[in-house]
DNA sequence: TTAAATGCAAATTATTTGCAGAAGC
DNA sequence: GCTTCTGCAAATAATTTGCATTTAA
């Protein structure tokens, strides 16, 4: 995990008169020690192995924290359950693409889509303040070779 | 609401060897009787301004359907609840753009964002079959003049 | 010391579902 | 007549919250 982060989240807490504990501590540890997306109920799991005390609520409380901080994105997937996503922090204009066939998520930068973005919002007399793009597609591999090594469950 | 609409979806019903009935018929008609946006909740309320009788729970079960024919698409505007769109049946590649002031929500259609999405996806070895494109994004109106026309509680 | 944070369990809320009766074909 | 639909009310499941207790500063 890149210090930066942590120093980024701590400087919030300071700020805002909020505290560090052990428990926030840990579910840091654990947002920040992957690349992948997670659940709040996937992020209970990984934050139990660094300290087993964790709550499911407390979770849910630091969550909102972090996003507010700006180093988590909530993102919506179309399922009853929302994804966080840790990888902002190095790739602020990411987007993603989920592949239909093996639920994989490629993330992705592209200055053109951000220009475009930029100039339709203008042309329509809005600023942009955040972006979402989701690209549902299908695997050019699984359809040439009838299989595709990104097999993943989603 | 242009009949082609329930053509497409009486279609669709008799196909599956579903049943035409005065429920289905009353959520069909309240659905495309707007260019709005609406929750399940919304449109109930709508329903039922045509036949009293209708319930939650089938409106619940026909928004899959009207789902699966095509003619309305399930929309995630990052709230507690789904959205649904019956515009995709006039404007089948429009986007999103939300304005974070007053909660206006305006479509759009770009053919560059369009093809720029199929090179991308074609890039990273993938074909796109859906895609999603949300901006949030401020008023200028409300910028400069310090009230905006477009007020609507979200 | 004292305000904030925690765990627990109960509450909330959109959506889904089982069931018995009603209705389309 | 047989099967699908319906309304109702109960179930589900992610997330939130009240409260008594613990803990950071």
């Amino acid at each position: 995990m890149d210090s930066g982060v942590r120093q980024r989240i701590y400087d919030f807490i300071q700020q805002k008169g909020l505290r560090k504990t052990t428990q926030r501590d840990a579910i840091i540890e654990a947002a920040f020690n992957t690349t992948e997306h997670y659940t709040a109920e996937e992020l209970l799991a990984m934050a139990r192995k660094i300290d087993c005390s964790v709550s499911r609520a407390t979770v849910y409380r630091t969550l909102p924290l972090l996003v507010a901080c700006g180093v988590l994105k909530e993102m919506d997937f179309g399922k009853d359950y929302k994804f966080y996503d840790p990888n902002y922090v190095d790739h602020p204009n990411h987007n993603h693409l989920i592949c239909v066939d093996c639920n994989k998520i490629v993330e992705f930068d592209d200055v053109n889509i951000d220009t475009l973005e930029t100039c339709i919002s203008k042309r329509l007399g809005f600023s942009v303040e955040r972006k979402t793009i989701r690209i549902e597609a299908t695997c050019d591999e699984l359809k040439n070779k009838g299989a595709c090594g990104k097999k993943k469950p989603g």
